[in-house]
DNA sequence: CACCTGTATCGACAAGCGTCAACATAGACA
DNA sequence: TGTCTATGTTGACGCTTGTCGATACAGGTG
């Protein structure tokens, strides 16, 4: 990048790149190659209905957040369990903090959030 | 764009059956195992990176329509263009209609708008 | 220390998915 | 009719993913 100036420093750069607001609703521009490669991954997360379900039980739980041994219960062993919470955890969707004995998953809102405006209809 | 010539003013096939203002936030309360399947299936379609740049292709479109040959250059063969088109279609993101000698695809705003109320933050 | 419970990781398996080349189908036009 | 273009379908291939049992790790309790 050829950058001659001086800057005028009014480019706002979103510094965690992990936590991102992406990109502007689908109805706006088409989405680039590298925009779709990093946005789909959040969808995919939620692509699973184990994991629709997962995450909907942390995002509707009292408090914001959810032990594992509260939300354990869909269906499937605990292994998968734990495989699917550590695919939302890496998709950015939740994140985890151990506390003793349990483990609590609690949703990211930026990046819920990021999901749902690129959802928006244009009017 | 070609303008095809005398078109048969297109008439508006009522939506698909599927047409679904299905849930809640996910905020609100955890969804049903029923309700996850239905749904995943959605948010599963948007998570591949080629899908979500046709789809963006297409709800970005001028007229809120694009014929395939509009947005058939994601960097991969006319069949796997076809292939993602169709799955957009069954998840009933997008419609698709022949005119003449090209198929036009455009959103479903009730499906897109219904993912975006579940990912809808609670205040 | 030993033991128990909650959660994560490992290894393996079947099923699903993305991709392509080849072929098929639909419409336009000569 | 036949040919050309635009899309869809088929069949096959390899990679990814969801699932489980077995096992490992972490923290509490006795």
């Amino acid at each position: 990048m050829s950058n001659a100036k001086a800057l005028p420093l009014l480019e706002r750069q979103p510094a965690p790149e992990s936590a991102v607001p992406c990109c502007p609703p689908l109805t706006e521009r088409p989405l680039t190659a590298e925009e779709a490669e990093r946005t789909a991954g959040m969808f995919k997360a939620l692509g699973d209905p184990v994991r629709l379900r997962l995450f909907s039980l942390v995002a509707s739980h009292e408090g914001g957040e959810a032990c594992v041994c509260d939300i354990s219960d869909v269906g499937v062993s605990q292994p998968t369990v734990s495989h699917h919470l550590k695919k939302l955890r890496e998709a950015g969707l939740l994140t985890s903090e151990r506390r003793g004995t349990w483990v609590y998953y609690r949703v990211e809102p930026s990046v819920v959030a990021a999901m749902g405006q690129m959802l928006k209809i244009a009017g």
